[in-house]
RNA sequence: GGAGAGAUGGCUGAGUGGUCGAAAGCGCUCCCCUGCUAAGGGAGUAAGGGUGAUUUAAGCCCUUCGAGGGUUCGAAUCCCUCUCUCUCCGCCA
């Protein structure tokens, strides 16, 4: 059996969930369990409580409700019989006082449901059994690693450095027009990450099947809350004033898996993978002193974004796939960069699992996030109601998500600053990207703009 | 921003207070006939939830006609609010 959707039904207490609610009903002990490995504390025996409170409300609500109906039915055929009858009279008294209670019963049913709905929209996504335990990041596993580490023969500059020099990345004019966490970028640094950004969108759109969509950059309160995001983190999104209920995309992740909002796709149209490059807000809530400097961290960042859409058997193995295509634009830029694979402390709300793809930053000398890949499996299907079904005739099911950044524009940037970079400050241009910035091979140290290639 | 029209099942489209979960057509499924890439006849065909049964039953019940609220014993049908779509005007990259 499946969950109605959303808001259509307020006699079921499905909606909007992301677990599966039979399981959880059924066995609440085990979710709880589950969920523990994530560090998510579940008290099972209120949550029976509770759903055997609302169910028993359940029951008595249709009851009356039945009796309603009959009744109702009866004035009919009794006024049609003799409007003047006082059987007729007295059923409609009967009736009124079965509408008081009607109220009061629905009343009733209505706050547990809501107790338990908003509980649902709480509930983290339950974990891949390949998922490793862990606390926090700590605990991540090293998968494979990739390219090789930059062996500089001299101090090498972090990129804010890298950019200030050539005068092509302004931190300060970015705060003074805006606040902190913003950027300029000018000349070949602002050309440099729309390079990037092309060579991204052509390579997952040219080699790897997917189709470039482009999709509004607010979104409302709904698809953030499909994708997971709402309600749990509301204070992580920059939410507008005015018109609607909009928020500031985070992430493409939210309007393009949007798509298959209360759809049903035929298995023969999947899988379904979409690229789009969009800019994301984020209002970085929380993270004060950390990443202050440099581009790391802003509120305002370029990405590009795979999504998938599967049936639920190929899911495992796609993710897979889309961990490879993300992982293949940091080959082709040359980037030393390591796969990590998520333990259940740190991986996201609404993600099964998770692979994050690590780029090399100099600077740090540590790895960073560049790109992060996640199997929702049905979770945001649920709360999208996103399904499938083999052919016109059966019976639709859950699709299954997946997304992951191909990457992160603005950190794939500074990571080719620090990772390419010579002693005079100039750095070379892997040749993947030289046909979108006009041939050349490397930006020179010290001044402006590149030079052409010889 | 102003004016108007609309939102019903996979699609088209009826339906202005009770027997409407909803006519009809299309599509689809099954059967029959025919017998050849045609036509005809019949039946079935919304979704979700609950209950039920000793393995996924039938039956029964509840809910759903864009969303939310109201009137009523009873609402697809009346009233209010909102959202979306379409047309016209204005403005605009």
């Amino acid at each position: 059996m499946r969950q109605s959707r959303g808001a259509l039904s307020p006699d079921t207490t499905s909606s909007d969930l992301m677990i599966d609610i039979k399981l959880l009903r059924q066995d609440p002990v085990t979710i709880a369990a589950q969920l523990a490995r994530r560090g998510f504390r579940m008290d099972a025996d209120w949550y029976a409580a509770q759903e055997a409170q609302r169910k028993g409300l359940q029951t008595t609500l249709e009851d009356l409700r039945k009796q309603r109906n009959e009744g109702s039915r009866k004035v009919g055929e009794l006024k049609v019989q003799n409007p003047e009858s006082s059987e007729l009279g007295h059923q409609l008294e009967t009736l009124t006082l079965l509408d008081r209670k009607l109220e009061t019963a629905e009343l009733a049913f209505r706050q547990a449901s809501a107790t338990l709905e908003a509980f649902h929209l709480t509930l983290p996504n339950l974990l891949d059994p390949g998922v490793p335990d862990g606390a926090d990041e700590s605990a991540n596993q090293e998968v494979r690693r990739g390219g090789f580490l930059p062996d500089f023969g001299f101090q090498p500059r972090d990129h804010v450095e890298l950019g200030e020099r050539i005068q092509a990345m302004d931190f300060s004019a970015a705060s003074e027009m805006t606040g902190a966490r913003f950027v300029v970028l000018k000349g070949i640094l602002a050309r440099l990450q729309r390079a990037l950004i092309s060579f991204m969108l052509d390579l997952h759109a040219g080699e790897y099947g997917y189709e470039e969509v482009y999709v509004p950059h607010l979104v409302n309160r709904q698809s953030l809350t499909g994708t997971g995001q709402l309600p749990k983190f509301e204070s992580d999104l920059f939410r507008v004033e005015s018109g609607a209920d909009w928020f500031l995309i985070p992430t493409a992740e939210v309007p393009v898996t949007n798509l298959a909002r209360n759809r049903v796709f035929l298995k023969s149209e999947l899988p379904k993978r979409w690229v789009a490059h969009t800019p994301c807000y984020r209002s970085e809530a929380g993270s004060y002193g950390k990443d202050l400097k440099g581009m790391i961290r802003q509120h305002q960042f370029e990405k590009v974004e795979l999504v998938q859409v599967t049936v639920p058997n190929d899911s495992p193995s796609a993710h897979e796939r889309l961990v490879e295509h993300a992982e293949s634009v940091l080959k082709r830029l040359e980037l030393p960069y390591r796969v990590m694979l998520l333990c259940a402390g740190d991986t996201g709300f609404a993600s099964a699992k998770t692979y994050d793809l690590e780029v090399w930053l100099p600077s740090q000398n540590r790895y960073r996030e560049i790109s992060s890949c996640s199997n929702f499996r049905d979770f945001q299907a649920r709360r999208l109601n996103a399904r499938w079904r083999e052919d016109p005739k059966s019976k639709p099911d859950w699709v299954h998500t997946l997304n992951g950044s191909g990457l992160a524009a603005g950190r794939a940037l500074l990571a080719l600053l620090e990772n390419r970079q010579d002693e005079g400050g100039g750095v070379s241009i892997p040749p993947c990207l030289r046909p979108y910035l006009g041939g050349i091979r490397e930006i020179r140290g010290g001044s402006g703009a590149g030079i052409p290639g010889e």
